[in-house]
DNA sequence: AAATTTAACTTGTAAATACAAGTTTAATAA
DNA sequence: TTATTAAACTTGTATTTACAAGTTAAATTT
């Protein structure tokens, strides 16, 4: 088993509260020192617990205030890593595999520069289609440079999300990543996945995202129908 | 005069580094302890340079290694607040006013919710079209509370940031804020100034930014051309 | 009563120190 | 030579202490 830092263990009850809605919106957090005292740590270890919570938009510090809960966003928090399911809050969020995992080349002209050793290793290659409500809302084609993830390939991936999968079973963990996004023209494959018209305005984006392990990245690009919800994020 | 910080100022002369490309992408940082003895500082505060460094996507920490150049966006920095400008590089970014600030109550159904305060003070409105060599890519819509920033709609901002405007004569900082982001087809008037065809997919972003002045709010509504270049960002 | 000052909070910055944990390199042993 | 071990780095986590700076509320003065 891996140590949890105190900080982040401080870090997830708070966030856990913010988002059980035990910390309301505009609420004032205890102050840093009563954090202290209630969960027996000094306030450098607090401090990074909070910095992080601001860092990830959950709450904004006020010199010579307090750290306030700033709202919950109602969208789709895609723009963060982090949990992606539980940003969506209590709506319904499905997954259908397109596409089972299966290993095959890079395609040519791959939308991020590969190092030598992705490109000599192949990638593994999956589909999925997200619904929230019934509705399809993106399409998420991945790729992962196949080292290391044995039997990968054969893994129920229903239900569940990739990250949640590599983290459980591989002990992998996204650290970050960049990405781009684009408004494009939905073609005649997408638009059968998204239900949208061939040519509605779609969002393309393309994500490299990071991991602990080095040399191992994610690759996504996710098509998103934005007809009805926006794509959120803080900063 | 405001006093900066010592973490501030190693963020910004190493910043500045990567920016100016003395040290390059993938270029190995001094460690920590170098850097202590190099400016004089401990390592918490070095390490709160590193920090501030790392979240803004310039270099990338690993235990035991170091500090590692991040390579340097080449698309537009749109997503994060700070330097918009610098963000775009050597490139010619140019922005152009169409419609000069005025003062005028705020729209019906405005995109965020408003205060008390700001409803009754109205808002400052403006609309700018920013080129990228020569090429229109954003058509920007400002609103501002007319609080406190006197004299405001007789300044010039040709060629000027909005932000660097406030921060110059009104101490205003950006500290954070939030954003929404759709695909959306392009209507007639915003067509005619990104010069696309009505009907073609532009991105939009709706943004409210917080400052260091309580109840102080910037609001824009962004269109942006993402045929040639994509919107860039790191998580 | 109203304005001002003071005190008691809050978070922000910074130092000095210690040990844990991951990485690399050099020394050692097989 | 090859594999292993140890040492010398690196960043990560955590404590303790101190003062600066912004905010609030109570006490004081006018």
């Amino acid at each position: 088993m891996k140590k949890v830092p105190q900080y982040r263990k401080l870090y997830e009850t708070l966030r856990k509260h913010i988002v059980e809605n035990i910390y309301k919106e505009g609420d004032l957090l205890p102050s840093e020192n009563e954090l202290c005292k209630l969960y027996g740590m000094t306030r450098p270890t607090v401090r990074q617990s909070l910095g992080a919570l601001a860092n990830d938009g959950y709450i904004r510090k006020h010199q010579g205030k307090g750290s306030i809960v700033h709202h919950l966003p109602r969208e789709i928090g895609i723009l963060s890593v982090s949990g992606t399911t539980s940003a969506v809050g209590d709506r319904n969020l499905r997954t259908r595999i397109i596409t089972k995992p299966i290993i095959k080349p890079w395609d040519e002209g791959f939308m991020f520069p590969l190092s030598e050793l992705e490109k000599e290793s192949g990638c593994i290659y999956m589909e999925r289609l997200r619904l929230l409500d019934g509705i399809p809302i993106f399409y998420d084609i991945s790729y992962i440079a196949n080292v290391n993830l044995p039997r990968i390939t054969s893994r129920q991936f229903e239900d569940k999300s990739l990250f949640q999968i590599l983290r459980d079973n591989y002990q992998v963990e996204i650290k970050g990543g960049e990405q781009r996004i684009k408004a494009i023209p939905s073609s005649l494959k997408i638009g059968r996945f998204l239900k949208i018209k061939r040519g509605e305005p779609v969002l393309h984006l393309e994500r490299k995202m990071e991991t602990n392990v080095d040399d191992l990245f994610l690759y996504s690009s996710i098509y998103c129908n934005t007809e009805k919800y926006s794509i959120y994020g803080t900063f």
